[in-house]
DNA sequence: CCGGGGATTATCT
DNA sequence: GATAATCCCCGGC
């Protein structure tokens, strides 16, 4: 069981970083308690040539910011008002690449995550999707720009390897606007896993 | 099993 | 004022 270090985020491959994410272990500590899972679904945004992506063609706000931290920081963000999405940066400072964390199946700290989503037993919907293993591992917007290094929130490797042909890719979920971006196949998951949201329309 | 629509609000134009 | 990297529930087949 080993802490993934900075090597690892400041590839410049970030397709080739989210395919590697899934079967690593997402921990987190909040409040005191440990809470963690196996990443069971990813999605990859190739920075500034993506049209999905928030850092599109250099865009800069308040919002992405972190963005253009270097790899191996956290990126969080709201979306649809409600829902905080966690997204690891990569690549080299200024460039805004990252992966989207979609789905966990949970390990550590079961109790906690219940209690922070305020359901009474474990089914699919507790870490499953991008705003639902967020609110489980008590990750908010607050956390964004927290390096991926340190203690809160980081990605561990137990050395248990996903066969390649357990892992299946696909268009990524709820970017139909993103014209031609809208059809790569950038999203990885671990086929058969009960945390992994549905797939996506056609 | 699948599709439609409402919730809810930060963020950007 | 419109949009959004979502989630949940409901109704129909």
């Amino acid at each position: 069981m080993k802490k993934l270090g900075i090597k690892f985020y400041e590839r410049d491959q970030v397709i080739d970083i989210a395919r590697e994410l899934i079967g690593k272990i997402l921990v987190t500590k909040v409040d005191g308690v440990c809470t963690s899972g196996r990443i069971v679904e990813a999605e990859a945004y190739q920075g500034v040539i993506d049209r999905a992506c928030h850092g599109f063609g250099g865009r800069r706000t308040a919002r992405n910011e972190h963005m253009y931290a270097p790899g191996g920081t956290a990126y969080v963000y709201i979306c649809y008002g409600m829902h905080h999405l966690f997204n690891v940066v990569t690549n080299k400072p200024e460039v805004p690449d990252a992966v989207l964390i979609r789905g966990i199946d949970p390990l550590e700290g079961i109790t906690t995550m219940l209690k922070r989503t305020r359901k009474k037993l474990v089914d699919r919907t507790l870490t499953r999707g991008p705003g639902n293993l967020s609110r489980a591992l008590g990750i908010t917007k607050l956390n964004s720009g927290l390096k991926l290094t340190g203690n809160t929130i980081c990605i561990m490797d137990d050395g248990k390897m996903i066969p390649q042909h357990e892992i299946g890719c696909s268009k990524r979920i709820g970017v139909e606007s993103a014209g031609e971006a809208a059809n790569y196949c950038y999203r990885f998951y671990h086929k058969g896993n009960l945390f992994v949201s549905a797939s996506p329309s056609k």
